[in-house]
RNA sequence: GGGCGAUUAGCUCAGUUGGUUCAGAGCACUUGGUUUACACCCAAGGGGUCGGGGGUUCGACUCCCUCAUCGCCCA
């Protein structure tokens, strides 16, 4: 068979992908092993996959393939959420660009629109998974706003409204003006913006005089119902009792006094705004002042403002200033950098806004949900996002679950002609428990009408590890199987959104943790730290990155750059490294299955070492391996599988089994480099999954049915590690030769002849076979004196000499003697010193004085070696 | 304004309870290479006062204090 001499991924993995899904290898059921479940973080329906969805799932398939191959009953359960606020914006626009309004829709109408909208695009990010290789159970696949999920959400509302944990008030809430709804506070982004500060007075009423306040929103002037001062501001003594009167509405308002006042901002003193600003609305609570709104839901001035009634409240702003300057109350006007909060979704400006919304108390859960991670019951990787979590939770507010949205979960309370509401799963429920409440029996579904909002879209992702395997539904029972999840991987931005909620309502429904191990991804940004953005349009396109480097060089590239909970940078050289290593893979197995085998071969015996070796290097290797993952730590669990590759196996290795050019090799070392080729295939199949297979299934006849996806993971036997400290000096020694070779022009096919001064005989002998066949040794003997007219150069005490005659350079040797000879006694010295010291050696463990002591004897032998060479020299 | 975290090679980062000459890795860089698997490669090499200062200790990248700079979250 001819073999490529560049590895091809396009072929090779579409053919791979189909296989493990027509052999159904991603499915998982419960059966008597031992479960390892995962469940996504569900993308957003509308969504597209980006480089955040790359980094995320690559470490998801990397873990659970992994424990598949453990022997676990591995089970990653896909799926999407409904992004209600997002899908619905995204609908009405659509919407608009076809001349519909929302408004002239019903509810079930405006729904209709939002499936279709929902059919063409919910697929596409899941086909884009596929392509990265995700080995997600996709019979699993789940929504939020399917049946069960849907039932899931209304059944723990039932519940958390049962006990008492659910309520309904006015709040200042954080409004969206373009989307018309309540957003939650995780949901504003604050962004940095140039405004100004406007110095505005105020007349006092009564008397001569103005009072000045500085505001940022001259706007909300209008609904101002007092002005406040700091009590201990002697500058505003003169003002206590006094009232003044708001410029343009001429409305007579209170000086109050109140601590809150920062007597260094602005003027000191402190227009009240009670239905604009979340501040000034608890200071109106505080002291019984009256609260005008003066914005309509669309942030256009209603008509309690009075002035500039319709207007946007940014035209206002505008507007209002000539005004305010023709009636004399502007003093200056400065320019000022703050932060102001957009909605995440929308992008538009959010008003503080007074409204009626519902709310879940957190204070009981978020306590228990708290000490779940402080005591690691779940354990946070990297553990430094403790703290954030801690700080979240310590000061955690009630949550506003309620979005005045078509979209979404529609709240499951039916409110009574009377006002009262009673809360119920579905319509028959509610007419049962109306007319229960009523002692009514004639009420029917006519007489309640349900409330319009739907609920946060969070309020459904927080259930997803349970709601996935309809664990509210009693007659279900996977759940016990599955449930706890095993690790969960999410970006680091979603703690409080996701992460949190879901640990809050693990213990609240299922009474226990929802998974063991959050792993938090940092932020995927480009090679200058700045954040992906389309309007930077800094964001490569994954697929296309997957159609150029392949899906496992992409892996291979988002992990090499990927510290937990870091930020990476990410650049397309990574991507590159990535193809670049299945190439070197490629290749080694190309070699592999170019050699002849010749039965009637003996092994030679550098095989037989160069195989001792390796075994042991291997198993090194596994268990170093089994160590990174442990502590989640997968970017350096890849690198070791890398550098085992590409050093160790295929740099050392493949170069001692190696048979001469067009020569045939024995029958054991082929087997036993087969056997080799395939444990590493096996230990990089989670990080590359298309090429460990695709070489697996060249490598050696396989069966119908048969993958490296579920076959065993390599198990660590015995690590010999005096012998690997042997095979370490005897590359040294081969580096020696090489060394020589280069600086004396000797080509590598040309033979040298290598004799050995074993000083202290701590020679590992069974080495040479493999020194001589890497050195292109003619011959190796062993020498009692030092040998004249040979280059020469020492591992530890044994010295190595090639006898060349004509072409040694006495004073060059010498010169190099002496360098090392240098360095030698300057070590010398160092130890000497820290074993003379007394405290060290008194106070110092036994072990590391043992330690130290080796170290001075070793350098005295040494030094006494090359002083012996140098006078041999001269 | 409150809190958290960081600062180690040109870049991105490791460095696990203080202890081998322990100052490391990958990339980048320099030099050399038509070695018959691979130039998507191989070999060799340069480069850091571990942010500054102080302290504890026989011993500090590691622990403590302080200053500086940066980042993130929250208000």
């Amino acid at each position: 068979m001819e073999l490529a001499s560049t590895y091809n991924s396009v072929e090779t993995e579409d053919k791979w992908y189909k296989y493990w899904m027509d052999q159904n290898l991603f499915h998982s059921e419960p059966d008597e092993r031992e479960p390892y479940t995962v469940v996504i973080p569900p993308p957003n329906v509308t969504g597209v996959l980006h480089m955040g969805h790359m980094l995320n799932n690559t470490i998801q398939d990397i873990l659970v393939r992994r424990a598949r191959m453990m022997g676990k009953n591995a089970c990653w359960v896909p799926g999407t959420d409904h992004a209600s606020i997002a899908t619905e914006a995204k609908v009405v626009n659509r919407l608009k660009t076809q001349g519909i309004d929302k408004a002239d829709l019903t509810r079930d109408e405006f729904l209709g629109h939002a499936w279709d909208w929902t059919e063409e695009h919910g697929g596409i990010i899941l086909e884009q998974l596929k392509k990265l290789g995700a080995s997600c159970d996709w019979d699993r696949t789940c929504f939020t706003l399917d049946k069960e999920r849907s039932e899931s959400v209304i059944d723990t509302f039932v519940k958390l409204h049962e006990k008492g944990l659910i309520y309904r008030g006015v709040r200042m809430v954080n409004w969206d003006p373009d989307a018309l709804t309540a957003v939650s506070d995780e949901e504003v982004v604050y962004k940095e913006v140039k405004s100004k500060l406007y110095y505005l007075n105020y007349n006092i009423e009564g008397e001569e005089g103005t009072v000045t306040i500085a505001t940022t929103r001259p706007e909300t002037i209008l609904g101002d119902t007092a002005v406040c001062i700091n009590p201990n501001d002697e500058r505003f003594t003169h003002l206590k009792g006094k009232r003044v009167i708001v410029p343009l509405v001429n409305r007579s308002i209170p000086i109050i006094e109140d601590d809150y006042v920062d007597m260094e901002f602005g003027t000191g003193c402190l227009k009240i705004t009670p239905a604009h600003d979340i501040n000034d609305y608890e200071m109106g609570m505080r002291h019984n002042l009256e609260s005008i709104d003066i914005l309509n839901d669309d942030g256009t001035l209603s008509e309690k403002a009075q002035l500039f009634v319709g207007k946007d409240r940014f035209v206002v702003r505008e507007e209002i200033i000539p005004e305010l300057q023709k009636a004399g109350n502007v003093l200056k006007i400065e320019d000022y950098d703050n932060k102001v909060g957009c909605s995440e979704r929308t992008g538009a400006v959010i008003e503080p806004k007074l409204s009626t919304q519902w709310f879940l108390k957190m204070t009981e859960m978020a306590k228990v949900a708290l000490d779940a991670v402080m005591t690691d019951e779940v354990q946070f990787h990297p553990a430094k996002f403790k703290n954030v979590y801690r700080h979240w939770m310590e000061n955690v507010k009630d949550w506003c679950i309620s979005r005045q949205l078509y979209w979404g979960h529609r709240i499951p309370v039916y409110y009574l002609e009377n006002g009262e509401f009673v809360v119920a799963k579905n319509d028959e429920e509610a007419v049962r428990l109306a007319k229960e409440k009523r002692g009514n029996d004639a009420l029917t579904i006519a007489d309640l009408r349900q409330e319009e909002d739907v609920l946060d879209t969070w309020a459904s992702s927080w259930l997803w590890p349970i709601s996935v395997f309809d664990g509210f539904n009693p007659e279900k029972n996977e759940i016990d199987y599955y449930y706890p999840t095993s690790d969960l991987v999410t970006g680091h931005d979603i703690i409080f959104f996701w992460v949190a909620r879901m640990i809050m309502a693990g213990y609240e429904f299922k009474g226990t943790f929802p998974f063991k191990n959050v792993y938090f991804t940092g932020m995927v940004r480009d090679d200058q730290g700045r954040k992906m953005s389309k309007q930077l349009g800094n964001s490569p396109d994954p697929l296309d990155l997957i159609a150029k480097y392949g899906a496992d060089g992409v892996r291979v590239g988002m992990l090499l750059c990927s510290p937990a909970g870091g930020d990476l940078l990410f650049d397309d050289s990574l991507t590159e490294q990535g193809r670049n290593f299945a190439n070197k893979i490629w290749n080694a197995f190309r070699l592999v299955k170019g050699w002849e085998v010749d039965s009637s071969l003996p092994q030679p015996d550098s095989a037989t070492k160069g195989i001792e070796w390796f075994s042991h290097k291997l198993n090194q290797t596994i268990e170093v391996v089994n160590d990174h993952f442990s502590k989640y730590r997968i970017s350096d669990a890849l690198m070791s599988v890398y550098t085992l590759f590409r050093d160790d196996f295929s740099s050392w290795y493949l170069e001692i089994v190696k048979p001469g050019y067009q020569q045939p090799i024995d029958e054991v070392t082929l087997k036993a480099t087969i056997d080799n080729f395939d444990k590493i295939l096996r230990l990089l199949h989670p990080f590359m999954p298309f090429i460990s297979e695709e070489i697996w299934q060249l490598l050696e006849p396989r069966k119908e049915g048969e993958s490296i996806m579920v076959a065993q993971m390599p198990e660590v036997t015995k690590v010999d590690e005096k012998l690997l400290a042997n095979f370490e000096l005897t590359k040294e020694a081969v580096a020696g030769v090489r060394n020589i070779r280069k600086q004396k022009n000797i080509a590598n096919k040309e033979v040298i002849a290598l004799s050995i001064l074993d000083n202290d005989g701590s020679l590992d002998k069974t080495f040479i076979p493999i020194l001589s066949k890497l050195a292109n040794a003619s011959e190796v003997n062993f020498v009692t004196e030092k040998v004249s007219g040979a280059l020469s150069f020492m591992v530890k005490a044994t010295e190595y000499y090639i006898p060349l005659g004509d072409l040694v350079d006495a004073e060059e040797e010498i010169k190099k003697l002496e360098e090392e000879l240098k360095y030698q006694k300057g070590f010398l010295i160092s130890v000497s010193k820290k074993l003379s010291n007394e405290r060290f050696v008194n106070n110092a463990p036994e072990k590391v004085v043992a330690i130290e002591k080796q170290k001075q004897a070793d350098a005295e032998a040494k030094i006494k070696a090359i002083e012996e060479s140098i006078a041999n020299l001269k």
